[in-house]
DNA sequence: ATCGTTCATCGTAATTTAACGATTTGCATG
DNA sequence: CATGCAAATCGTTAAATTACGATGAACGAT
């Protein structure tokens, strides 16, 4: 059984593989998921993000973090208050890259 | 400045969210995301998928196993070979998760 | 100048992940 | 039945992640 196809014309864009991973890490925690659908619906919100999560300050504040650094949120301080929001091109752009897989 | 609209009508699709989560965590790591588009083009490969990414035998076959766990590879055994290839449903799937926050 | 609020950072512990070499499994064939 | 091959599993180590409480920093208001 043949199972397969010439691997010659393979090649890799191992800026866009880490670009890719580098995102969908950021994605891949339920707490994280549930910031972006909060942020999803609602620009701007602070921490009363702690309370829609059931976890401490400074866990919500380190997963803010991360989705920030990854570009999939920003935030906009308004002392003492900080404003979350959605950064929608960044979602968009993680599902060019994964067309580009086998997506639609 | 006013940041916060109404939390009220929030509510969680927990089941969504560790769903998008868990795709997101297997995708989440650059070897993984070598091997989904390695495998978007040709189906169906055995472990040279092993010399296309330089790293061990083990290794890959165990970032073959996160993938197949979570649903976005298949794989078929024929001894002593196995064909491994995408399922473009669960890339999709992935499309839509990501869609219900804030893609296209 | 102090206080209070909000968020970030630090220090730490427990868990998970990543990677490797070595070993095992499962079948097909000599 | 013994060999061989591809893939999975095991055992281990190092590093990263998650979570928390405590502390710190920044600024507005009292």
């Amino acid at each position: 059984m043949e199972c397969l196809q010439s691997l010659a014309d393979l090649q890799f864009n191992e800026t866009e593989e880490k670009e890719l991973a580098a995102y969908a890490k950021a994605i891949g925690h339920p707490a994280r998921v549930r910031l972006l659908r909060i942020l999803a619906g609602r620009v701007c919100l602070g921490s009363d993000l702690v309370g829609q999560l059931g976890l401490a300050q400074s866990t919500v504040s380190e997963h803010l973090r991360i989705l920030r650094e990854a570009g999939l949120v920003h935030a906009e301080v308004n002392h003492p208050k900080t404003c979350f929001s959605l950064r929608p091109e960044a979602i968009q752009r993680v599902q060019q890259l994964l067309a580009d897989i086998g997506g639609v």
